[in-house]
DNA sequence: TCGAAGATTGTCT
DNA sequence: GACAATCTTCGAG
């Protein structure tokens, strides 16, 4: 297993730390069993001046641990249905965070796949940011812990050349949609899929 | 295989 | 009261 990663690897630009997410572990350790994956797809979110960020709206109540310490999870609510995960960076001054969207499961599969419901397919684990979580056990009781141990933590893990990293505009948000801002590893089949309105993004 | 629409609740205007 | 960093189901092609 590799180490954890140390706090001053989210204190960065964000852009920087959502890329090299790509590879790591991010695991879990709950009552019900250990689960981890390899992060295969990552977003960005960066400030109050990012439309898209959820610290847009300022510091409330909601968006707190956005303004806390480098290496926090950021655990919200959306859609009255799903969870999100996010890895809290700081680019000086900013309140940012890097959303994790899609992991290739590792350990704990078949944990994954009771609390999933037995009949997702394997690839549909865990390709997307509502799905790794409820396969996770990540809930909103994880918001604004440390990533550096138990419950939930992230590992060093494989390194991914540049040249398998895409980059590609957010999805799902209406809000500065077109910033290239999404990180992926090019042909991982747990990537979640790209929706038709990212074919008129612009390539810069 | 693809596109459209509903679910459901916390948060902010 | 509107809307959201999503997922699932359902119907058409």
């Amino acid at each position: 297993m590799g180490r954890i990663l140390p706090r001053n690897f989210y204190d960065r630009e964000t852009e920087v730390v959502a890329r090299d997410l790509l590879g790591a572990v991010l695991e879990t350790a709950t009552p019900h069993g250990r689960t981890s994956g390899m992060i295969v797809e990552t977003e960005a979110y960066i400030g109050e001046h990012d439309a898209a960020c959820h610290a847009a709206a300022g510091r409330t109540q909601r968006t707190e641990p956005l303004y806390g310490k480098p290496g926090l999870a950021y655990v919200y609510f959306i859609y009255g249905v799903h969870w999100c995960v996010n890895a809290v960076t700081r680019r000086e001054g900013l309140p940012s965070a890097v959303l994790i969207r899609a992991l290739e499961p590792l350990d704990g599969v078949e944990l994954m796949r009771t609390r999933r419901g037995t009949r997702a397919r394997d690839t549909d684990l865990t390709n997307g940011p509502g799905k790794l979580c409820a396969a996770l056990g990540i809930d909103g009781s994880m918001n604004g812990l440390s990533l550096q141990h138990r419950p939930i933590a992230i590992r060093e893990g494989e390194s991914i050349p540049a040249e398998k990293i895409e980059t590609t505009a957010r999805i799902g948000i209406t809000r500065a949609a077109d910033w290239q801002l999404r990180y992926l590893v090019r042909g991982n089949p747990w990537v979640s899929r790209t929706p038709k309105a990212l074919r008129n993004a612009p390539p810069e």
